[in-house]
DNA sequence: TTGTATGCGTTATCAA
DNA sequence: TTGATAACGCATACAA
């Protein structure tokens, strides 16, 4: 009782060969229903669980998949629970390990569930990612990894993001029909594509809106809020400074936030204030905060879709890339054409 | 160059057997240093990786740990950092499964990872979780299993814990010390320890203050923000409501705040408000929320810290608790002593 | 110092 | 319908 029962246990105790055994357990269609009855009889009186462990060495796979993740703040926990929703339906289970946003952190997790672990990977790289070779590595082996939320193009996969492009163009677009005129963007680390398509679309916005862009109020920082709160502090103290400030985070709207309050300016009067991820923080702020709303939960499914879809057909799905749509949401730190009272209050 | 190279690979290249190669592996001393070198380097060009599967079903163990958690919000993803980090160390992958609070899922998670894929367990049960049938067969496996955060009197095995009557102590203490005299608690579902400590630790500030406990302030409710915004409204349409609560997470804290503005009842002035976890928003709001803190990171770093030792040595620890204290982080909310003009602004 | 044989738990192939 | 045997990749007891 104390070890777990194997094939063999049952194969001894009821006198016949071990073939038999999983053939009984399998349902196979040429085994006597008596002995199958028996079989499966003993199986679950000693609660025999097949070794997953045996069937992977046996048939070369896991049904495991690896998910490498920068970290587990909101967006990422919500899209890890979308991949793990389909992986389990399908079969699969998920190991989810953080590179904390860490390069070397990236690699040894790669590494790690590289040695035959996991069937494949659905990665999202590290801001600090520069070199790819661990994740050429997984293709080398031919394992399907799917890249999502943080795509790059350095990386031939088939990939599931959101329109950062379109995300950026709905947040700056906002902000000219509210009247904003000079529209600063706090931009994340450079290397990240998801930092240059938001950024990218706020310049399409501007151009569209005839508005001619301008390389100071163009700012670069990491996603981390004491950065986005130190930099904005820096813009404030310009001479000219901006009526407005796009961040590609939520946690660097807070920062930029703290240093608006730290400079008295009132928004949205004085400044508009967009963020991006749509954290259930924004809401609860005072002002709240406008702020890109994006499917996380559906970004993840999609992802775990794409993968099961790869693994189970041989088509070479590379050049795929599903993207999503997101939405605006409107809050207090960037309204100011349907209540201009608000000024007053 | 496609599959995987092998130890049989080797040894046929090289003309000797595959123990050889083994031996030479793992830098036995018995292995001529000729061999040795020609294994080494041979393994290295074909970056032969050993197969951890094949390794597993032999020595019986994974390496791997599954880390069971009710969801994955700032509190437990900073555990589960920590976890991570320990068990990185000392050479374990983590597999984290979120069980999102679901007792069904809970099972499904569970037996899954049993079938052979881990060597034991790191678990925090969900608030649905009444039975723990499913955690007691990690045990008749005489698997290594350390319960932390949220754990049961109904299971015995060694435990990491927050002193969550202290932290319902000092949050209690704080609000009578600030001259709240009707202090309701909203504690958390009834099933879990958590909750009941926190408000035994509540009761037991009252007693040592010689304040009568009142049955009718105290509620319970689950965590979401929604119920406990609900139970506050009703709370506060009472002829007499409270002038403090206390709310044993942040996520209800807020939804009280909510309830209390919409009141507009006045924080810190007209009532006072503490939550539990020290999550980054409470330092945001406004106002500021004060709040217990719990050392998160640490505690999920003792938890693996057991689990290992547990693995490592054969003694029998399942009657060890350890015991992290919390500290409480005074904000606005709750803070009128030192300021009472701040009912002037 | 090296090789042979065996086992870990399972399935597949082939023969009976 | 069933059984013997080999194989998956590795380690180890034992023999050479």
């Amino acid at each position: 009782m104390n070890k777990p029962a194997t094939i063999k246990d049952i194969a001894k105790t009821l006198k016949i060969s071990t073939s038999t055994v999983s053939r009984a357990l399998r349902n196979a269609h040429d085994v006597n229903p008596k002995t199958r009855n028996a079989v499966l009889a003993l199986s679950e009186e000693l609660s025999y669980q097949p070794s997953r462990l045996a069937l992977s060495l046996q048939q070369k796979q896991t049904h495991t998949i690896g998910v490498i993740v920068p970290n587990l703040d909101y967006v990422m926990a919500t899209m890890v629970r979308g991949i793990d929703e389909v992986a389990l339906e399908a079969g699969y289970t998920v190991m989810v390990c953080q590179s904390n946003e860490s390069f070397g952190r990236e690699m040894v997790n790669t590494r790690r569930l590289l040695d035959s672990l996991v069937d494949g990977f659905i990665v999202s790289v590290s801001s600090e990612t520069k070199v790819f070779d661990h994740f050429k590595k997984i293709q080398q082996k031919k394992m399907p990894m799917v890249v999502f939320d943080r795509v790059s193009s350095d990386l031939v996969a088939p990939k599931v993001k959101l329109d950062n492009v379109e995300g950026g163009y709905l947040a700056t677009e906002h902000l000219i029909e509210q009247g904003y005129k000079n529209i600063a963007i706090l931009a994340g680390p450079k290397n990240l594509a998801i930092s240059n398509d938001r950024l990218e679309g706020y310049l399409k916005a501007l151009k569209k809106f005839k508005v001619k862009p301008n390389a100071e109020l163009i700012l670069h920082c990491s996603f981390n809020q004491q950065d986005a709160y130190e930099t904005t502090i820096e813009l404030l103290k310009r001479k000219k400074h901006p009526d407005a400030i796009f961040t590609i985070s939520d946690r660097m709207a807070i920062g930029a936030m703290l240093a608006i309050k730290e400079k008295g300016l009132r928004m949205p009067a004085d400044i508009g204030l967009v963020g991006f991820n749509n954290e259930p923080i924004t809401s609860l702020l005072s002002p709240s905060i406008s702020s890109v709303d994006q499917p996380a939960f559906e970004l993840g499914k999609t992802a775990a879709k794409l993968f099961i879809e790869q693994m189970h057909h041989e088509e070479d799905l590379s050049n795929i890339e599903r993207v999503l749509k997101p939405k605006l949401a409107v809050r207090e730190s960037s309204q100011r054409r349907k209540n201009k009272f608000s000024s007053a209050g």
